[in-house]
RNA sequence: GAGCCUGUAGCUCAACGGCAGAGCGUCGCCCUGUGGAGGCGAAUGUUGCGGGUUCGAAACCCGUCAGGCUCCCCA
């Protein structure tokens, strides 16, 4: 037992469950990004941890990425995070790639962190952005692709809820305050913290940051003020735009939402579950300006969110928002009656695989007692059996899981038979 | 990186200083050609690992490893 070596702390292993649970994520993601027009795309697994180091944020690029040094001495990391690899892809074929590109992406990602709920060291995300436009109108169809999402899901308006807030708003109202450009960071940091900070003890911090008490009171009116989003013209024109796109009942104005990663540029938007079972974000984005030319392309404006497959799972788990789980994807399974039989089940097995159904045949022989509770474990919804009698009739006995009957057929009848089973349901 | 909690059968847990158990699951039988319900029965443990205290440790102490939760950060 002890011996045995572990899974590296903090990685996934995917039993068939949890893979149909991947799955399904996978394609729901899929048919949200689809449903938009968005086309698949993927970067490396592995990057230079210098394509982080200039704007993913020190947390992220000293503290959580996977580092390590090849064999030729570069360093290099698995990627904690997509937007800097699409920013670069963008940058190298800015000239021949027709805009607004509209790319997503679902893959894995590492981030060196305590795991707990929630958060893992090895996670899936759904990437999602469009490059080459900047308006208010653009940021409202990344929401509404979420929203999509949320709903084809099962997460309805009432169980998750996207919180948008905008850097630049929240910039000049701080400028109005007097906080200088190098405490925004700070303040910023403050700020995502106090939901989860008593509000004493949270003044008391903002007071240590360096923030005066009027400067502090006037932080907080802002945090408070539910309807500053209309001194922003952006922001009227993106719940305008979401108006129109029919997910205003999922959407939010909401100045404390913050981010941490440092590109952000104008509107921010997280989503949450309104239940607060789970403190994490569902996805989070937001509009990045200055990207792209980061990474030494033409400047260009974008817009992207990011979804970790863990959150969701766990919440879809917790609202009973996941489908049942069938086993295996054979509908069909043949016994095998006994040794002398065995030939023939594989080869009647066989040619239904040929007419395109996906078939189980037992591989040994065994008591048909045996054989029907596996079938039944793996949830098979047809399952048949060629003993000497049918054998001798050029017969097969047909089974019907989901209501016990069983009838004779030819066997040159069997197909449709198992098709109008299968069709009935 | 810090704090708190937990490691006992495949799983969930009980036993809290005195014979290591239950439920679920698995397997077998009731049922010699048929699943789900039920009945009966069986198998399964260096109590995470190492040390200490004790007549006696799963339990108490120390260390260590692993997991969970929180802080931090974030998908």
């Amino acid at each position: 037992m002890s011996s045995k070596i572990q899974p590296v702390k903090g990685t996934r292993e995917f039993y068939p469950e949890e893979m149909a649970l991947r799955n399904f994520i996978y394609e729901k993601v899929r048919a949200a990004s689809q449903s938009f027009g968005y086309q698949e795309y993927d970067g490396p697994f592995i990057e230079a941890i210098d394509l982080y180091a200039a704007k993913s944020g020190e947390e992220l690029v000293k503290k959580q990425s996977f580092t390590f040094q090849d064999r030729g001495g570069d360093f290099v990391t698995l990627r904690p995070e997509l937007t800097p690899s699409l920013a670069r892809m963008i940058a190298a074929k800015q000239g021949e790639l027709t805009f607004p590109a509209r790319w997503w992406s679902f893959g894995p990602f590492w981030r060196y962190e305590q795991p707990q709920k929630g958060r893992s060291r090895e996670f899936f995300q759904w990437n999602l952005d469009m490059l080459g436009v900047n308006s208010p109108e653009a940021d409202a169809e990344l929401i509404a692709v979420g929203a999509a999402f949320l709903r084809s899901v099962g997460l309805t308006s009432d169980l998750a809820a996207i919180y948008v807030n905008n850097r630049r708003l929240m910039d000049s109202e701080f400028d109005a305050l007097g906080i200088s450009a190098e405490k925004r960071m700070d303040v910023s940091n403050l700020v995502d913290r106090r939901s989860k900070m008593e509000s004493a003890k949270w003044d008391s911090y903002a007071l240590e940051l360096g923030l005066d008490q009027t400067q502090l009171d006037g932080l907080k009116s802002i945090l408070d003020n539910f309807d500053l989003w209309k001194k922003s013209d952006e922001l009227v024109r993106l719940f305008s735009a979401l108006e129109a796109l029919g997910v205003s009942d999922y959407v939010k104005f909401d100045p404390n939402i913050m981010r941490g990663l440092l590109y952000y540029t104008g509107t921010v938007f997280e989503a949450f579950d309104t239940s607060g079972s789970l403190k994490r974000a569902i996805f989070g984005g937001g509009r990045y300006d200055n990207l792209l030319a980061d990474v030494g392309g033409q400047s260009l404006s974008g817009v992207g969110f990011a979804m970790g497959d863990v959150v969701i799972g766990i919440l879809l788990k917790e609202k009973g928002l996941l489908p049942e789980f069938v086993p295996s994807p054979a509908p069909v399974l043949v016994t095998v009656f006994d040794e002398s039989l065995l030939r023939e089940s594989y080869a009647l097995a066989a040619e239904l695989r040929h007419s395109g159904l996906n078939v189980l045949c037992f591989p040994e022989p065994a008591k048909l007692q045996k054989q029907f509770k596996f079938a039944d474990k793996m949830k098979a919804r047809v399952v048949l059996t060629m003993g000497p009698d049918e054998f001798s009739n050029n017969e097969v006995a047909i089974k019907n899981m989901m209501n016990g009957e069983q009838i004779k057929v030819k066997r040159e009848a069997v197909l449709q038979s198992i098709l109008g089973m299968l069709n009935s349901v």
